[in-house]
RNA sequence: GGGUGUUUAGCUCAGUUGGGAGAGCGACGGCCUUACAAGCCGUAGGUCGCAGGUUCGACCCCUGCAACACCCA
């Protein structure tokens, strides 16, 4: 049963998914210890970046393994309906036929985003098919289904009744494209060049002296109720107390003092606006300053502000107020200035600081036990450096506002009467019937909608069936692990560990594991506006130089920037993208998954595992030609290849379920695949074919051999599976079936090794095999230094060998004459005399291959005087360090031991190749 | 401004109790050796960001500085 000549991703990895998934084996089975680990939502319209791609490629690979090591495996599935988001493109969707949401109303609204998510929500689950997530599908939730919708509902109520919700005015960021409020986390404020404008504000009583505010927003003055400067500004302190008049609007404000106020910053003198920026709101509530809203929802000033101004836009509102002030002469300078301006995530706009009502959660309750649960070590933050971010963010939280203004939501559950009394329920009927309202009594319910967070902060429990008491609840909560990005902490994993903390009484999960970001392979962060972002699945399937151009560059206003990315496309990809598969790509994650912030991903990388896989592939193949149409049932003798195959496989298990275990996927990559490259094909599938293919070996041996690669190929494939699922199930399905105790590899037991075996005879195993390697290295090595080609067979001499180097060659002698082609093997003792020769140590023992015919004499001279300058650095280092008596005198004395066995070594080799040097010189 | 992290071969990165600097890619040289040229064999390449300190000994621990990245103001 042969395989393909070449491996070809696309065929193998085929259809294994869909027979995966129709045999069911998601699904939670069997009676081990349950894990579980919920997927962090993503969103139900959208598609997979490679964020995503390279998140559930970790969590894949740990539920694949706990599913292999018999535990009862739950990954659970489900998806949330991104608020703004959705809100956003049925907007859009909306425009293109020249109407708004208001033209339709809500409840057309909502039906139009039902309609798009049912379009597009096979988008991403089809995704993660493709990336071999073993997603348990048959219990998916969705944040706004009837379960999720009632477990939000409960948990709004009940956390009004305790007095952790509330409605109030606040300050809150308004982003007036969108017209609603957002939280803190969905503001991006980047640095951009601005202007410092300077005004003079005259002194009420004394119009001819004034102070000098410098402001970045000079439209938000209009809603100025203060100056102020720092208590202890000396330039300052008389005014204290005394009054401005404001200029444009002439109102009276007086002018205070206040720590916040930075002296050295412009004159000393801010202006505040309590109703329009963060910073004066608090100064404003230290004292009791008026707080003026000047902006409509849209961002123009409305009619708390005077002619000329009320009606513009604030930019146009700004424009004229600077040249008002520049006529009245109150203008006392321009500079340019950096700044950070905050702008909506979603729309891109800067956001307004706005005084509005809305709804908020008091977080400070929440947050203490949140914050003691990570303290106490209920939950481990991996990297534990991770919780430093989540403290920082806990221990200055402010309350949460959780109402959006907008319709794709969970309305809030709150309703009003006439006089704005606030009734909360879960429907208009219960609230009537708990407030005992006559049925004449006027409600209307609260239209906004709740942030998605909300619903997402409950995800844990709620997909699990809260607020009913299911099994699965009981089961499976709380769950083992969150893997999730270091910029979702604040979003979601507070709010996760809150929420589950008040409502189960326990953690939500164990541990979170915070991973990195994946950059681009300049460092930069991927994102849509930069173009540089990579698809996942053209990844796995390829695509054209011109198809990615047109992709990255579709949606792109701009002409400029256009240009700009399909030029540095089409450099970075001249030729598009290869195919290289899914396991090929999701091995690259594993690989990259270090410890670091970010991680630049590189194609060259995926393409060297593409390669790895077509290794594998090829070694599979190499595998079953050796071992079709072979009885295997018969009497078998392991080699020492065979006995030692299988003690390094052993190390490695060991190696890769400790990586696992500490979430090192980077170190279980690099095992698994040192030891599939190096060890089992370079080295064990070589010695292999010296027994195979002889004439000299027994029947039993062959046997031996056939067996032992079929073994440990088949170990391979389990150990390998839980990171490239698709390649692994392919070839091991082609293991013959008694081997196999399994329907499929995702089921068979993972590999798991008993305790370090280190007993002397498998160190005997081992060392004699490090022998034989350093043999046929020494040879190869001559070979590469003297141009002799690997077909020529070569003399090799042994010399000064020990009785143990004797018994190896001995015992060895097919393997060594099968890869080193030698044309004669000679034994020489220490006292016969030597050839001219190349000389390789190997331990105490000299490799040697005459020189007669083969030699280059000046070629061979300059070789061995490099090597005696390194030896002769190594022997002043060393002997520098053992003269020194500090050294002998304070370092342990094994360490001292086996400084002055290395420096004996130097020293001999040092001698011998001296030797050799002096005979070739003398030639 | 505060916090976190990074700085090791040309590039991307490992380096887990402080004791002889590693891998992949790239470069160079040689091989169509009967699984694999998406391969095989070999070679070169590093004052481990800079400056101090602790130590017999520092890529590793401490201090300072610099550059870069991210997070929060």
């Amino acid at each position: 049963m042969t395989l393909m000549e070449k491996y070809d991703p696309k065929t193998v990895e085929g259809t294994w998914y869909a027979r995966w998934e129709a045999a069911g084996y998601f699904a939670p089975q069997g009676d081990g210890t349950a894990f579980s680990i919920a997927i962090p939502p993503p969103n139900v319209t959208g598609t997979l970046h490679m964020g995503h791609a390279f998140q559930h490629s970790l969590v894949d690979s740990i539920i694949r393994r706990r599913r292999m090591l018999g535990d009862k495996t739950l990954w659970q599935m489900g998806t949330d309906h991104a608020g703004i988001s959705t809100q956003l493109i049925v907007s859009e969707q909306l425009a293109r036929e020249k109407l708004k949401p208001m033209d339709i109303g809500r409840d057309a609204f909502i039906d139009r985003a039902w309609q798009w998510k049912s379009e597009s929500e096979g988008t991403i689950s089809t995704q993660l098919r493709r990336m071999g997530a073993s997603l348990n599908w048959e219990t998916e939730r969705f944040t706004l289904d009837e379960g999720l919708s009632r477990a939000v509902l409960e948990v709004f109520i009940r956390l009004y009744r305790d007095g952790l919700i509330y409605r109030g005015k606040r300050l809150v960021n308004w982003d007036p494209i969108l017209e609603t409020s957002i939280s803190d986390l969905e503001v991006i404020a980047e640095e951009e060049s601005g202007h410092l404008w300077h005004f003079r504000y005259p002194l009420e009583k004394e119009p001819d002296q004034y102070l000098v505010v410098a402001t970045t927003r000079p439209e938000t003055m209009l809603g100025d109720t203060a100056v102020a400067v720092h208590p202890d500004d000396k330039r300052y302190q008389h005014l204290i107390g005394k009054n401005i008049m404001l200029p444009l609007v002439n109102r009276v404000i007086p002018i205070i003092a206040d720590h916040y106020v930075d002296q050295d910053f412009g004159s000393g003198c801010v202006k505040i606006t309590p109703a329009h920026d963060f910073n004066d709101y608090e100064v404003g509530q230290r004292h009791q300053l008026p707080m003026i809203n000047i902006m409509n929802t849209d961002a123009s000033l409305n009619n708390h502000t005077p002619e000329p101004y009320a009606g513009m836009d604030r930019y146009e509102a700004r424009k004229a107020i600077i040249e008002s002030m520049q006529d009245l002469n109150l203008l006392e300078k321009t500079e340019d200035h950096k700044m950070m301006v905050p702008r909506g995530e979603k729309s891109g706009v800067p956001v307004e600081p706005l005084l509005s009502d809305q709804w908020f959660v008091k977080i400070e309750p929440l947050a203490k036990p949140a914050i003691e649960a990570v303290e106490s070590g209920k939950i481990e933050f991996i990297p534990k450096q991770a919780e430093n971010i989540y403290f920082a963010w806990m221990r200055d939280i402010r309350d949460w506002c959780i109402s959006r203004q907008q319709w794709w939501g969970h309305r809030i559950p709150a309703w009003y009467d006439t006089d704005g009394n606030i009734f909360v329920g879960t429907d208009e009927q219960a609230v009537r019937e708990s407030a005992g309202l006559a049925p004449e009594v006027e409600l209307s319910q609260d239209e906004d909608v709740l942030d998605t967070w909300f619903s997402s902060a409950l995800w844990t429990f709620s997909t699990l069936g809260w607020p009913d008491q299911t099994k699965d609840l009981d089961t499976f909560h709380s769950t083992d692990i969150m893997v999730t990005g270091h910029d979702i902490i604040s979003f979601w994993v507070s709010r996760m560990i809150m929420m589950s903390l008040r409502f189960m009484e326990e953690v939500p999960f164990k541990k979170v594991y915070i991973h990195g970001l994946v950059v681009d392979s300049e460092g930069q962060k991927m994102s849509k506006s930069k173009g540089n972002g990579l698809d996942p699945m053209d990844i796995i399937d390829g695509i054209s130089a011109e198809q990615l151009v047109s992709k990255r560059t579709n949606n792109l206003l701009q002409q400029r920037v256009r240009e700009k990315i399909e030029k540095s496309t089409r450099k970075e990809f001249p030729e598009g993208i290869d195919a290289y598969g899914t396991d090929a790509l999701r091995f690259t994650f594993y690989a990259i998954a270090t410890r670091t912030q970010s991680m630049r991903f590189d194609l060259k990388r995926v393409e060297g595992y593409r390669n790895f896989c077509n290794k594998l592939w090829n070694a599979a193949n190499f595998v079953f030609m050796n071992t079709d149409d072979h009885d295997l049932s018969g009497a078998r003798h392991d080699s020492i290849a065979d006995q030692w195959i299988q003690i390094t496989f052993d190390k490695t298990s060991r190696a890769v379920n400790l990586a696992m275990d500490t979430y090192r996927f980077d170190l279980a990559a690099k095992a698994i695949y040192e030891f599939i490259w190096d060890e089992f094909c370079d080295w064990y599938i070589e010695l292999c074919k010296a027994t195979l293919l002889s004439d000299r070996t027994s029947a039993e041996q062959k046997t031996g051999t056939r067996v032992q690669l079929l073994t440990t190929l088949e170990q391979i494939l389990r150990l390998t599976h839980p990171f490239m699922p698709f390649i692994t199930e392919g070839i091991w399905q082609k293991i013959p079936a008694q081997m196999r105790q399994h329907q499929t590899i995702m089921l068979a037991p993972y590999p798991v090794a008993g305790p370090k075996e280190d007993t002397p005879p498998s160190r005997q195993v081992t060392d004699d095999i490090d022998w034989l390697k350093q043999v046929i290295g020494a040879v190869r090595n001559t070979r590469g230094e003297m141009d002799i080609s690997p077909a020529r067979p070569i003399p090799l001499i042994f010399y000064k060998g020990s009785a143990e180097d004797r018994r190896r060659l001995d015992s060895y002698t097919e393997l060594l004459t099968a890869i080193a082609r030698p044309e004669s093997l000679t034994w020489l003792n220490s006292e016969d005399t030597l050839p001219i020769a190349n000389t390789q140590l190997i331990g105490e023992m000299q490799l040697l291959v005459p020189l007669e015919n083969l030699i280059d004499k000046n070629a061979e001279l300059q070789r061995l005087a490099k090597k005696l300058d390194r030896l002769a650095d190594e022997i002043k280092r060393s002997s520098g360090k053992l003269a020194n008596q500090n050294f002998t005198n304070k370092a342990p004395a094994d360490v001292v031991e086996k400084e002055k066995l290395k420096l004996a070594d130097f020293e001999q080799a040092l001698n011998e190749l001296t030797l050799q040097r002096n005979k070739i010189n003398d030639l």
